[in-house]
DNA sequence: ATGGTGGGCAGCCCA
């Protein structure tokens, strides 16, 4: 089973690319972010047309996350539950054996600054609801857009970076937060080469250069991760004209007993 | 050199 988290920020503009990249790469369970499309506009047949079933939590301009399965979706979450928060970044679904739970971190835009605290607080709330998750669920994925880079060498320039936003400390500690629960960063797993990242600012020829980060990542349980033969980014739809800022990041994991 | 580029929707917000 080939598990996928792509931001490709637009649907619109980038639904070419993402049918393009499906037809090449036998991915049974694609996790998107940043589709800015409200719910009536998704392009639902487009996929069900490649054999996928959609899952889909939108709104104008910002954000919005969807699910693409071979599989249905079923006891399907849009919310943390019990937080309050209008963006659509969450998008969870139990289905092919698994537990699949697909995030938009919010960004955070500079340490200290109000957006900065609301990511944090979210977190927080993140971990409350992914602990009662990982309880019910032994087979859980929870990947995409975390906004923050694990450690140091997940960035192109640490020093230039020590201190900003995706690499503060408390970003930093409120993601291992979440990995406390039992949840394993599978990219790691497995031998990468140095400065393998999956964002790149599109300022400053930064891909060019490979000036970036890894954000875009894929924690899996315990049960799960153990079952994951291979995790990687894959740069090719990074190269594309007009291609979004995020590299899609590829999981492989044998199938359930 | 505190810029630069890109998406979305109307002169900015957000990343």
């Amino acid at each position: 089973m080939r598990i996928a988290t792509w931001n490709v920020n637009s649907l619109r503009v980038r639904l070419p690319q993402v049918l393009e990249w499906l037809a090449g790469s036998a991915v049974d369970v694609l996790a998107m972010q940043e589709t800015k499309l409200v719910d009536a506009d998704f392009p639902t047949e487009a996929f069900t047309a490649l054999g996928y079933q959609v899952l889909f939590s939108g709104q104008k301009t910002y954000n919005g996350v969807a699910l693409l399965a071979r599989a249905p979706g079923t006891a399907v979450l849009t919310d943390i539950p019990g937080f309050e928060d209008p963006p659509r970044r969450v998008l969870a679904a139990t289905l092919a054996g698994l537990r699949v739970v697909n995030l938009y971190v919010p960004n955070g835009q500079a340490v200290d600054s109000e957006k900065y605290h609301y990511k944090l607080r979210w977190l927080a709330a993140l971990r409350d609801w992914l602990s009662e998750e990982a309880r019910q669920h032994p087979r859980l994925v929870v990947l995409g857009d975390f906004n923050i880079a694990p450690e140091d060498r997940d960035v192109h320039d640490p020093a230039a970076w020590v201190g900003s936003v995706h690499v503060s400390e408390p970003e930093r500690r409120a993601l291992r937060a979440v990995q406390e629960l039992g949840l394993l960063d599978v990219f790691r797993r497995f031998e990468q080469p140095p400065g393998t990242y999956s964002w790149w600012d599109y300022r400053m020829l930064a891909f060019r250069r490979n000036q970036g980060l890894r954000i875009d990542l894929v924690l899996a349980s315990a049960a799960l991760a153990a079952t994951c033969t291979a995790c990687v980014i894959d740069r090719a739809p990074r190269k594309a004209e007009r291609p979004s800022d995020h590299a899609p990041v590829v999981a492989d994991f044998t199938p359930p007993p």
